[in-house]
Order: structure tokens, then sequence, then C-alpha cells
DNA sequence: TATAGTCGTGGGAGAAAGTGGGAAAAAGTG
DNA sequence: CACTTTTTCCCACTTTCTCCCACGACTATA
């Protein structure tokens, strides 16, 4: 399971390292293969970055789904088709496809952040953004916190 | 598997090249024939590009259904009539039917964008309204990723 | 305080990918 | 049958990417 946040730099050619807790675990997987794609939170974007395998079983769910389905064409467009394989190098850095860097705005200053079985590259400033609207959100209605106990918000 | 979207141009004579990433796959199962046909999305027009294997698999499973339906005459109608056989040369390039090419106004710059066991070539500017649209609705619900509950919507 | 090891970052040479153009072959037309 | 136009194949250039080496900073251990 990946933890915690880290602070990276990209460099001119858009590679950037991965941060070596969560190279760790890859090197346990004994996979250094990460799939890289679009992700937004509300209208935060960022990339989420997956391990291989983790990837695999999701794309074998989708397999499953009507794929003339509109839903499910929206998904694909967005979520599959922009996924991209990025072997982690001897270094331990990967290189972030110029489609991607762009969309996420990553510049020079990133961060990692853990979530779970995957975890996400965000450009740092807007990084910021969104966690201090999150923790006004938690602030305004602790409720958030406890109804995730309970089980009341729906399983994303 | 197709994974990632890619930037290419069109040459005057309407050539363009498969990304290399996808080239690796169709060499690694020793066809270069890929079936091009037309796809709309919402009312976003592209074409869709299968292995020439997975055509054939697709053929056989519509070859199981009442031939004679009205659903089924009009993907008849348009999706298997236009399907188009392109072989990729020694270049690593296809040429894209005119009548094709024109369905899915594909003037200069395109995109290809992976979508599981096919690809699709897209306008630029067609793909990136698309994708717009479709990061927009998953943002405002993000259930969408999880809720593609198989079987709901009729597969075809 | 020295020393070895790891981690993050930068740069250069070689290889590969994408694109453009010309010559030969094929197809269409009068 | 000859001529024109289109298509196909091959060569070549340019840009991008990939791999490899190297350096400085920080950490841990003695």
């Amino acid at each position: 399971m990946f933890r915690g946040s880290f602070e990276h730099t990209i460099d001119e050619k858009g590679r950037v390292s991965i941060p070596s807790k969560f190279r760790e675990i890859l090197v346990g997987r004994n996979d250094a293969r990460l799939i890289v794609t679009k992700f937004i939170l509300e209208s935060f974007r960022c990339l989420d970055v997956y391990p291989y395998a983790e990837w695999e079983s999701f794309e074998q769910d989708l397999r499953k789904k009507p794929r003339f389905d509109q839903n499910f064409l929206k998904i694909e467009t967005f979520y599959l088709s922009n996924a991209q394989e990025c072997a982690v190098d001897k270094q331990g850095r990967i290189l972030i496809p110029p489609l991607l860097r762009e969309y996420a705005s990553l510049k020079k200053d990133v961060m990692f952040a853990a979530a779970l079985e995957k975890f996400r590259i965000w450009d740092k400033a807007v990084w910021q953004e969104f966690n201090e609207e999150s923790e006004k959100d938690l602030a305004q209605d602790p409720r958030l916190f406890s109804n995730l106990n309970a089980g009341v918000v729906a399983d994303l």
C-alpha cells in the first residue's frame, strides 16, 4: 500500500524520480511498470498512477462491460485511452508523456500523493489548492469523516 | 492491449504513421492488417480501427444475431459496410481511405487513442472536444467510474 | 568526524520514430 | 493503344526519445 506525499521536480526532458518509498513497493512486487493516466477531482486535474498489475485487473473488469454504452465510452475515452505505460528506469525515474504532463499542467515542482493501491501526481500549486479546499470542507462539516465510518457515503 | 493517446499528422497523400507503441502489438501478433470503419460517440465522429483478427471475431459475434432485426441492419449498414482493410506499409504507415478520412474530417493533425483491443483515430480538435466533455461529466459524477454495472445496457 | 551508500537531478551520444519527397508501377480514360 | 493520373514502394532527413554515465546532497554507520 502506498503512503505519504512527496515533492519532486521534473526536468526539461519530462523525467521525474519516483519517491523511494513508492519504489520499494514496486521492487517488492518485482514489476517496475506503471500505468499513468488522466484524473480529475472536482475541477482539479492530476494524474493517476497504477502499478501494472493493479491496472490490468481494472481493465479486466471494464472488459466485461457493454462496450457501446455511453458512460463506458466516456470512461474509455478519458481514463483508458489516455493511459500509458511508463517503466521506471535505472535511476528510479519515469518519463511522463507530454500529453499527460500538459493535461495536469506539470511544470517543475510536482507532488506525489499516495492513494491506497495507486498514487497521484499533481502540480504542486494545484495540489495545495485542492488540499486547502478539502480541509475547509471537512472542517465545516465533520460529518464527512463520520459518514465514511458508517458507510453512508456511497462507495466510489 | 493498446494503450495511450498519440498525436500524428496526415500528409498530402493521406498517409499517417501508426504510433510505434501500437505497431509493436501488431508485429507481436504477426499481422499488419487493420480494419478501419466509421464510428460515432454522441455526436462526435471518429474512426474505429481493429486488428484483423479482432474484427473477424466481432463479425462472428454478429453472425449470431437476428439478421433482419432493425437495429442489426443499422449496424450492418453503418459499421460493417464502411469497414475497409488497410495494410501497414514498410514505414509503419497506413493509407486512410478518402471516404473515411472525409467522414471523420481528418485534416492534418489527428489523434490515435487506444480503446482496449482496438483503437480510434480522431481529428485532433474533435478529440479535444470530446475529451473535455467526458472529463466534465466524470468530474461531476465520479460514480460513473465504478457504477458501470454489467448488463444494464444490452450489449450488441 | 570520516566513509560508504543512497537518493534526486542533470547532460550527452546513439538509436529510433515520424515525416517528406521522388521514381517506378498500376489504374483509369479517351 | 497511348497518355494522364493515381497509387505504391523506397530512400533520406530531422527531430525526438532512450540509454548510459556523472555529480552533488543527504543519511547512516562506524
